[in-house]
DNA sequence: ATCCAAGTGTTAGTTACTAACGTGATGGTA
DNA sequence: TACCATCACGTTAGTAACTAACACTTGGAT
């Protein structure tokens, strides 16, 4: 029971973060990512453009979501070393991406609307694509860390980062897919597909049978 | 003969567009792509602040350099469509990196010497990086095209986007390594490498043995 | 009740970038 | 050779994303 419930303030604190990242996403939708100025999120949310600042540092960040990559990181260092890396990585992702989905039914809940909201944006609009890509090269270095090759063998590092990288770029192109389906198609059956497609049917086996 | 010599202006522009980027590149390196003002990289160069904004649309275009897309387009389209997609889309991205870095000897020359200084700001630096990224994306695009697929089957559009996904992101890779070994390495041999380490060594059998 | 710090607002900057307009040199043409 | 349209560049004014510094209000602990 370590779980001491939030103070006041944090609990303010996150409401008005919350507050101001939904009337953010629902005016990037409504007219564009670039037509609507820092100061027009803040008058929306009813509080001034400082404040935004102070929970977004910056723009782009109203939009980007934070990738579960402690989850994956230790998903990824708890998987048999005896594994190839991108059954190793690739595992990892797929559980990733059934915890986020909560992988139900076919009709995504409110969270997962949000996160479909976010995700649009994130594919259509450049400068949110570009940073979006850049969080995932962020994730790519944690899971190599999390892979935990031989650190001297520099041979070793490369494969490993060649491996997880070609991973996080099949996972890429499920979450983009998943965004065009509108969140109906389940997400680990995209990104089961992804890797197939990638690294052959046999790479990801045990995920499709099991 | 329809290689017309270019007039003086052309030659101007050229010259200009040049001693900007050179300036740019050079001052970038020296003390840090954020600390470095446009008005400073226009000053250094002997030009206005405008000028550079004509010959670059943003501060980050002063370092990315296009990436031959054509070049690798036509190799994808011209490719055997019986082949594995990874195949197919990793050959022409092998021939890229040997036409690109001349693949001669282990020292690199002038014009390798730029590029190194082009792709180790854009490997270091947040904002660049993600701009690579993102033009990596751009030229994924045109190779998905090139694959030329059945365009009524979402499936196979899907298969070809995560393949070709993860072949870039192999590249991107080797890339990232090359600026590592100061270019001391062929390029070539660690595209061939890394993609190697992602699908095995049999998807690039023919280009390690021939 | 009191004090401290967290959260917010306000103001004044810096910098990337755009739009509009003026100027001098260049290149084709009469 | 004379003319003029166009191109490259400069100047100025403006917008918008941030940052720094300071003041104010309020929740929380003593």
């Amino acid at each position: 029971m370590s779980e001491r419930q939030p103070t006041l303030r944090e609990r303010r604190r996150f409401e008005t973060r919350r507050l101001v990242q939904a009337h953010a996403v629902r005016l990037f939708t409504d007219h564009g990512y670039d037509a609507v100025t820092v100061a027009d999120v803040a008058e929306a949310a009813g509080v001034s453009a400082m404040t935004v600042y102070r929970h977004f540092p910056t723009k782009e960040d109203l939009v980007l979501i934070d990738q579960p990559a402690q989850l994956i990181a230790e998903q990824v260092a708890a998987s048999s070393a005896t594994q190839p890396l991108v059954r190793r990585v690739g595992g990892a992702l797929i559980d990733a991406a059934t915890a986020l989905t909560g992988g139900n039914g076919d009709e995504p809940e409110a969270n997962e609307r949000f996160l479909l909201d976010c995700l649009r944006l994130m594919v259509s609009t450049p400068a949110l694509r570009a940073r979006h890509l850049d969080s995932q090269y962020a994730l790519q270095q944690a899971i190599v860390d999390a892979l935990g090759g031989d650190a001297t063998d520099p041979d070793a590092a490369f494969r490993a980062q060649a491996a997880t990288s070609a991973c996080m770029a099949a996972m890429h192109t499920a979450l983009t897919r998943w965004t065009e389906d509108d969140g109906h198609t389940k997400l680990p059956d995209l990104v089961t597909r992804a890797l197939a497609a990638s690294f052959g049917d046999d790479a990801v086996a045990t995920y499709r049978k099991g």
